[in-house]
DNA sequence: CATGGGTCCTGAGTGC
DNA sequence: TGCACTCAGGACCCAT
């Protein structure tokens, strides 16, 4: 559920607090967590680690270490926390990162999905951070460039738009609020959708993400930053988990259905299917 | 290659 | 009240 602004607060957040410190030890209690390199290397790759910055791409948070990257990925639920010994920890505590300064970084996750990569420079990134697409501020993305690259494409545009391959950082919740604010049906196949209309689809991620980005991101389930404060965002959300409720431009009831297998907001009113379709199959009401 | 569906995992929600 | 069941979904894997 972390999505881009999600995973900018926790950054924010780290890089204030941790920033300058020193991992002395790492202590893994859920293997799975970890996926490269093997168990016992990973710990002993961190021991002594300096943290430069702490760095975001995509929904990758970026630890920039003096010899390592440390690469990690929240996915559903993971949270990150930082806290003296002393302190409890949150249930689902999986990894524990003992500081210099005689604090820990905390990981912790309910679901279990998270995963961290410790790499050497010169290693190969894994692969969903080597093969992600540009980042939705990148001023060179434009409705232009995506229109090139998504021609002749006839999965929905909601698929494209959750492939981090793409664009980076959107999941379920900013892809289904751009696509409401643009006036786009998820389900619009994306080759049909036109540059112009695709300039205006980017405005409104951009919109959506910077305005999330500056309540401290949206708290849907679970969604906390590192003094396990909600986020503020999940108020102004227009669509998403409104399901019934009225739509706040036209009234109509706001629709669910189901998208490259998630559940997907929609105002049908708002957000018509693009009849600029290829080729006169059916045509549209 | 493009596309869609299954999988991991646990807690919250639902219905009887 | 208690319990069985379904759902939530990011990235990855696999079949078509």
């Amino acid at each position: 559920m972390p999505e881009l602004p999600e995973v900018e607060t926790v950054r924010r957040h780290l890089a204030e607090r941790i920033e300058g410190d020193v991992i002395r030890d790492v202590e893994v209690r859920l293997p799975r967590i970890v996926r490269r390199p093997a168990l016992n290397l990973f710990a002993e790759r961190l021991k002594e680690q300096g943290i430069r910055r702490v760095g975001r791409r995509g929904k990758y948070l970026l630890f920039q270490l003096d010899q390592v990257l440390l690469v990690s990925h929240l996915r559903m639920e993971g949270r990150y926390a930082v806290a003296n010994p002393s302190e409890p920890e949150l249930p689902h505590t999986h990894v524990v990162f003992r500081l210099a300064s005689g604090r820990e970084l905390r990981y912790a996750d309910v679901r279990q999905f998270g995963t961290m990569d410790a790499v050497l420079k010169g290693e190969p990134l894994p692969k969903g951070l080597a093969e992600l697409g540009p980042e939705p501020f990148d001023p060179a993305l434009d409705g232009a460039a995506l229109h090139e690259r998504w021609r002749g494409r006839r999965a929905p545009i909601k698929s494209m738009l959750l492939d981090q391959r793409q664009i980076a950082g959107l999941g379920n919740i900013y892809v289904d609020e751009a696509l409401f604010a643009a006036g786009i049906h998820p389900l619009t196949p994306a080759g049909a959708v036109g540059a112009e209309e695709l300039d205006g689809l980017l405005r409104e991620i951009r919109d959506v993400l910077a305005r999330a980005i500056r309540e401290g991101g949206s708290s849907v389930r679970s969604f906390r930053d590192g003094y396990g404060r909600h986020g503020g965002f999940q108020i102004q959300l227009a669509v998403y988990g409104r399901a019934g409720q009225p739509c706040p431009r036209c009234g109509g009831a706001i629709q669910k259905i189901k998208v490259a297998g998630r559940g997907t907001h929609v105002c049908p009113a708002c957000q018509p299917i693009s009849v600029a379709a290829p080729m006169g199959t059916g045509v549209n009401a």
